[in-house]
DNA sequence: CTTGACTCTGGCCCAAAGTCCAGGGTTTAG
DNA sequence: CTAAACCCTGGACTTTGGGCCAGAGTCAAG
């Protein structure tokens, strides 16, 4: 059940085989053992990781905001630090979901307004981002 | 008070110039009436309309995505059609935010978790985000 | 009326996050 | 043993979202 090639990882998590590559080369993904032939042979924890940063990605966090997550569950030791970065990522995940709950209840609000017929007039999405938060 | 040119507009949204003419050309921001040396002339709704596609990017939508929300209140008319792409717009951003909820709790998981020392031991954000939603 | 700050267009450049070869080994099914 | 299907590295190319000139016109102050 073990110990899965590139082309397996990539197809279950969904990315693209390259981007398995891209991912490594970049720090995201650690650099899996390799058969004698040189073939990546990867361990099924990869997958979860690949899954991770793909779903990260989709929030919108760039891939080096999603290796500062993933440091968080890698480091073992300097409990310290990690708190401190948890904290931090912490603080801007609810900012955004601030923001975007904003975004939410303006849509909601235009999708009530609007039966379906009559006019939009003022529509109330630019209403809940015209706040001040610069 | 009216009547704003460029480097105002761009100065008091918090972007550069280049990036206001960027978006003209994107499509995102209307061009603006011009003097007769055709310098840009901007009413002041531009920059309202700026801040906003400034704050949606900070939340990770593409400015196709930006483009898509701002239709949503460009539209008077066909009130159909404006409904329905705002309630499709309101499920992604719901299942956004239901993802970032997660990354949330995860990370409010793992700082309680961790009370400044002892062992990171098995770090929860992993776990929050390894479900399903393929 | 000149100087400095601002604007115009057009074009080239940049980083991020991949994507796509080319040329050459490897593995496996028939 | 050979063909199909994989994998390797290295490098070129792409898209998104702008940044940064150059060369030329404009505007406001002194």
């Amino acid at each position: 059940m073990h110990s899965l090639r590139i082309s397996q990882l990539a197809e279950q998590a969904g990315v693209g085989i390259d981007t398995v590559r891209y991912y490594e080369r970049s720090g995201l993904l650690p650099e899996p053992p390799r058969r004698p032939s040189g073939y990546r042979d990867y361990p099924p924890q990869s997958l979860q990781r690949l899954r991770f940063i793909r779903r990260a990605k989709a929030l919108g966090f760039s891939l080096e905001q999603i290796a500062g997550l993933l440091e968080l569950s890698d480091q073992r030791g300097d409990v310290e630090a990690v708190k401190r970065l948890a904290q931090q990522r912490l603080g801007e995940v609810e900012a955004k979901l601030l923001e975007l709950q904003r975004i939410r209840d303006g849509l909601r609000g235009l999708v009530k307004a609007c039966p379906g017929h009559g006019a939009t007039e003022q529509c109330p999405i630019l209403q809940a981002l015209s706040g001040e938060t610069a």
